[in-house]
RNA sequence: GCGCCCGUAGCUCAGCCCGGAUAGAGCGCCGGACUACGAAUCCGUAGGCCGCAGGUUCGAAUCCUGCCGGGCGCACCA
């Protein structure tokens, strides 16, 4: 684990607490009972680079006037790396800290350092979480939605990889209950429609055209043999085969879209090895399951939930929530420290069941983080693309990403909060422009990348660190490194609440500080080695922390667009 | 009716967890910048009772309460 960065934030406060200290021992302030100092980066840049509100929180219990108590921490503050060029009061008693250009030269060395670990915290060291998402029902193919939760689960997990936590990826497979029979029934119907049979297709059947095409697979595979079967036994087959074929298919989309599982973990799993039928009996001998109406009830209702939920139907078929269960407290014997679920909105009534029934299972439900992502309105030159899957109009993943690519499309999904529904619109996703931010951030990466092939022609090895970095100093300079310097601290953030459109945003800002750095200066000098050795030094490390930034997000960091 | 989420510039959205000083970005509008490392870029102008009303606080877009408006759920479906 890299060890903790510069961290100016951390470096100021610490002075102030020393100041503090210091202050009190000299009698200065009448009570010793300091609150955490809070520093933060002020939205005005003239109110300098870091400021605290130490003196306004204070002055209540030192009764003393903010600004008197920040005239004496500024008398006390030491200072032995001259890192601080001013320090002011300002307003009600505000102190703003102005950093000298030159203290902030060691971020560079820094990210250059740490490299493709640039940014990494060590806040989920020791700890294992398992992200479960996507987790659709192998009964059609993936649509935009779940590309959707794709990208953020991905994402989330990468993110709190980077962040220390050991993350295991897993595919929940619903291969089990009604919805498998239903997809056997559809595709058996379509078989026997192959070979001139009259059918009427129920509208609670699967309606999409995929469904035709697995009928034609299984009629290749194994001509009219299903025609000979009785009819249970044929559907059972064409179920089987159809899942198959299905999960297959995800895979291979997910795959395409750049995300791997770990587990693939099956339902029918959960059934064969007795997992849901132990759980009913211990918790019916619990009495925390009783019969009602002829059906298993579960009583979520002790547990926070508003009612008892069914488990086990009167027809003496489970529903869905009984293997959830199992699956969940088997989760949590898993060992997993946290467990994340991405689910699409619709399900945030499903919750309070799912935290009960752990609660119910002696296991702590604030372990369980439910992240419900917001629907996708697929749009074409801002009109929308119909996308009802009552009619089997849905878009599949697979074709937008064949339209946009896979790194429009991921970044796109993450450029909003999951909990903000998200317009996506594919011609907007192939545009070159500032509209579409994906290219704005590669462009970052490739122009870097460029200057470098222009350095090599010109003979300077990009890579060769310069002695000193004393001549960059130029504002945007400046700025550029500022913004890199924040780049842990978006990282934690975004671990610790799950956001990877924090990533976004800040990659858009990181671009947009390079994009005007490069409008106004020039890397390659005409005339100034070392000055040229210094930016590229500076640029270098822009490339890399896009790069890194990219790489949370699931998003390539090309050399040339 | 109950529950969850949302309401910020003309449009699409950050910021809210953990309260700070003059609320940000992109698009769109208007006006500028290529004989120089990629103009897929940049610079500038205009544009806001942060849904409304109270409360807490020295200080509220941010916390609390109530209302209004929108989305989604409220199955012996998944």
């Amino acid at each position: 684990m890299p060890k903790k960065g510069i961290q100016m934030k951390q470096k100021i406060k610490e002075r102030v607490s020393q100041a503090l200290a210091a202050a009190y021992e000299d009698g200065e302030f009448p009570s010793s009972a300091f609150p955490a100092v809070a520093v933060e980066a002020p939205k005005v840049e003239a109110h300098g680079d870091f400021s605290t509100n130490i003196s306004m929180v204070m002055a209540s219990v030192q009764k003393m006037a903010p600004r008197k108590i920040a005239e004496i921490i500024i008398r006390h503050l030491d200072d032995p790396e001259h890192m601080l060029e001013n320090t002011e009061i300002a307003g009600p008693g505000f102190i703003n800290f102005f950093i000298s250009p030159s203290a902030w030269h060691p971020v560079l060395h820094e990210i250059h350092e740490k490299d493709a670990a640039y940014g990494a915290s060590d806040m989920g060291k020791g700890k294992r979480v398992q992200v479960e998402f996507v987790s659709s029902n192998p009964t059609g193919p993936l649509h935009v939605g779940h590309g959707r939760g794709a990208a953020v689960g991905d994402s989330v997990a990468n993110i709190l990889s980077f962040c220390g936590y050991d993350v295991q990826r897993e595919y929940y497979v619903n291969d089990s209950g009604r919805q498998i029979k239903t997809l056997g029934r559809s595709v058996f119907l379509r078989y026997q429609e192959l070979f001139g049979k009259e059918i009427t297709f129920p509208e609670d059947c699967y309606q999409g055209e995929y469904v035709r095409d697995l009928a034609m697979k299984i009629r290749e595979d194994e001509g009219d043999a299903l025609l000979q079967k009785d009819e249970d036994q044929a559907t059972l087959h064409c179920a089987h085969m159809a899942t198959a074929d299905i999960l297959a298919g995800i895979k291979e989309d997910l795959e395409d879209f750049g995300v791997l599982f770990d587990r693939w973990y099956s339902e029918q799993g959960l059934y064969d090895s007795g997992k849901v039928d132990q759980m009913i009996s211990a918790f019916r001998s619990q009495g925390i399951i009783y019969e009602k109406d002829g059906a298993l009830w579960f009583k979520t209702s002790d547990y926070g939930d508003e009612k008892d939920r069914v488990v086990v139907k009167n027809d003496g078929e489970t529903t869905y929530f009984a293997s959830d269960i199992a699956y969940h407290q088997e989760k949590f014997e898993r060992g997993f420290d946290r467990v994340i679920d991405v689910w699409g909105a619709d399900h945030h009534g499903y919750i309070p069941r799912m935290k009960a029934s752990l609660a119910a299972s002696g296991h702590n439900p604030d372990q369980l983080d439910v992240i419900l992502v917001k629907m996708v309105n697929l749009l074409r030159d801002g009109q929308p693309v119909s996308m009802s899957t009552r009619a089997g109009e849905f878009v599949p993943l697979q074709d937008v990403v064949s339209e946009v690519g896979r790194d429009a499309a991921r970044f796109i999904f993450l450029t909003r909060h999951y909990e903000s529904p998200l317009d996506f619109d594919l011609e907007l996703a192939k545009k070159r422009t500032n509209d579409n931010p994906v290219f704005y951030v590669q462009y970052v990466h490739a122009r870097i990348a460029n200057i470098q092939v222009k350095g090599h022609e010109r003979g300077i090895d990009p890579s060769e660190a310069p002695s000193d970095v004393s001549m960059v100093t130029a504002p945007e300079e400046i700025e550029l490194i500022k913004a890199m310097s924040r780049y842990p601290e978006v990282v934690e953030a975004a671990g610790a609440l799950m956001e990877p459109h924090r990533i976004t945003y800040y990659l858009m800002d990181l671009a947009s500080a390079f994009h005007a750095y490069y409008n106004k200066h020039r890397v390659l000098t005409d005339d100034d080695p070392e000055l040229t050795r210094g930016r590229l030094h500076l640029v270098r490390a822009v490339q890399k922390v896009i790069r890194n930034g990219l790489t949370l997000l699931g998003v390539s960091a090309p050399e040339k667009m």
